[in-house]
DNA sequence: CTGAAAGCGCTTACAG
DNA sequence: CTGAAAGCGCTTACAG
């Protein structure tokens, strides 16, 4: 039979036993050829990858993952897209991964509580690793993923759940950094917009803006609640705060995109000038925070380093999918002064 | 061996052999519980579902396509990721598919040029579909579908490679009413701000806006080059304008995210009002065109019929890889008059 | 260092 | 309608 007739017969692609035949050798050489640490003369490996190359023979990873029990699948669970930051974490980490030769099956979360049933189809393909970006897991969830030994890093937000992993910004710090510059510059009424109110990112710069404010003297900072991360949830926020008596002349939002909405509204609904009336601080810098639109101060989120992190992370799963589960933390970067504050001292 | 010992045995997965002496059946039969066209007792079936759901057994996909050698895997590429109409599409496709039962495995395309490595890569999943998102193929990596008979669909831009399936907007007729609005309204010295030179769609839009302008007795409307899809096209193309020797009081540009980087220099940099000195129309209204920030005046992209036809494409190439190639245009959205455009004829 | 054989978890003709 | 057997494309002890 010729190479095209059999190729004809199983489909399109060449196989193990094609190249075998095709070379004169066993399966069992040709497949360790394959695998760096196999045990093969130097010169077979040469002469079999050579002739892959040739015929266009690549293991059909279905049929390793078979035997191998490891996938080289991430499952990557995005909930939240309309935050900016996202989509630029979702592309590089895929680029990044796949240099670590891991391929990214995606799931879509639009409404929390649909990711158990889209986990659960993942879980199906047996990723050697999830990662979580923009969500939390329910426990149901995040008990299947036990069950299945699958390890889980939680991007940027955190989870309650014991026995997973974690990447995120040192987001206390982040608060802190928020209510020195303000303080130093003046600001005496500050507030604090909350979106989602329990994931991590929220309570953690709420609780460092607040016990910095605190350890200064200042009364404790209003809080508004936007109840997410968007831009709508930032703009009921800045509505929210008509009903306060006294305005607040520094307010630090939970991110960017909540920011950027709660500034359009109180410019826009509210009539009041920013920064003269009062001063907005962000959190992460997405790109259109430094569009002349917008010109939000802002603290910078590490995502280099985040990345990196994740990757390493993954790097250490991938040869040990039982590694004792760590939380990585990194500083924040700097803040980014921009024109959505300003000097009050000499008011 | 009770079940647990043979669970800890074989990895952690129940399989057809577990379930099967678990329901003193023969892993045929139990098999065949799950395919809704196999011959099978009633009542058989619904016992061996029955006992699945409770021990928790799923066929494990990756040996199922061993065999079948269709795998429920459609891998999207994505490249252009700054322009924020895309993260929605990803994401509701992805949700969409998997209503359909199809997991999405996700390449990321940072530059240009990598495409064909990750494409590649992808291919070796076997996939039963690519769809290609905000991005083109070389013709070697659109052969190597082809060679492996994984049907190819193009979502918005469109590619020049035949045997391809698209679905996009009707630009040009878009390009059409950006013109006539402008026209309609007294403007005269028309422009377009041209984006990635030979991307359908950019190349279309153009066309359309021209044809319209030259059919109304219009001067043919000045190239403004961005060169890309992104914020910061936009603004070299403001930039670009100041060697014009007269202003241009009509602006049509690519898209969305092109009008704002535009706006946003033309407004700062060049210290021109809008819509004051000239009207600037976009094309897509994602979601932050109609922030109070930016205002814009622009074209809905027809999204969710976009994406309903996609899915549609993917379940009749689901049943049938070999179906006839089509390309789908369908209507844009109306026009939305937000505030950069205003009425001159009483200028 | 190489090859023959068993087996990963399924599906699907083929008998009965 | 059901079961035994072959086989999908690989990997990996086990011999040699």
């Amino acid at each position: 039979m010729t190479m095209d007739a059999r190729r004809e017969r199983t489909g399109t692609r060449v196989t193990v036993k094609d190249l075998a035949r095709d070379l004169g050798m066993s399966v069992s050489t040709v497949s360790r050829a394959f695998h760096a640490d196999a045990v093969i003369a130097r010169e077979t490996r040469v002469r079999v990858l050579a002739r892959a190359k040739e015929i266009g023979y690549t293991p059909n990873p279905f049929a390793r993952s078979l035997i191998t029990k490891r996938t080289r699948i991430v499952g990557l669970v995005v909930a939240d897209i309309t935050n900016p930051f996202y989509p630029e974490v979702m592309t590089r980490l895929t680029s990044d991964l796949r240099a670590i030769d891991m391929n990214v099956m995606l799931v879509a979360a639009d409404q929390s509580g649909t990711v158990d049933d889209a986990l659960r189809l993942l879980l199906n393909y047996q990723p050697d690793l999830v990662i979580i970006l923009a969500a939390t897991l329910s426990s149901a969830a995040a008990q299947e993923c036990r069950k299945s030994e699958t390890p889980v890093i939680f991007f940027n937000r955190l989870s309650g759940e014991a026995g997973s992993f974690g990447v995120t910004c040192d987001n206390e710090e982040g608060g802190r950094r928020a209510a020195d510059f303000l303080i130093d510059r003046g600001h005496r009424r500050l507030a604090y917009v909350s979106a989602l109110a329990d994931a991590s990112t929220n309570v953690e710069r709420h609780r460092g803006f607040a016990n910095r404010a605190a350890e200064r003297g200042i009364e404790a900072p209003v809080v508004l609640e936007a109840g997410s991360f968007s831009y709508a949830a930032g703009h009921r926020a800045a509505e929210a705060m008509r009903t306060l008596k006294a305005r607040p002349d520094g307010v630090f939002c939970a991110n960017d995109i909540v920011a950027i909405g709660f500034l359009d509204a109180v410019r826009q609904d509210l009539g009041l000038s920013v920064p003269g009336d009062l001063s907005v601080i962000g959190f992460d810098d997405v790109e259109m925070a430094h569009w002349p639109s917008h010109a939000l101060t802002t603290i910078r989120q590490p995502v280099d380093e985040m990345l990196a992190a994740t990757v390493a992370l993954a790097k250490t799963l991938g040869a040990d999918a039982g590694a004792e589960p760590v939380i990585r933390r990194i500083a924040p970067g700097e803040l980014i002064e921009r024109q959505t504050t300003r000097d009050r001292r000499a008011d």
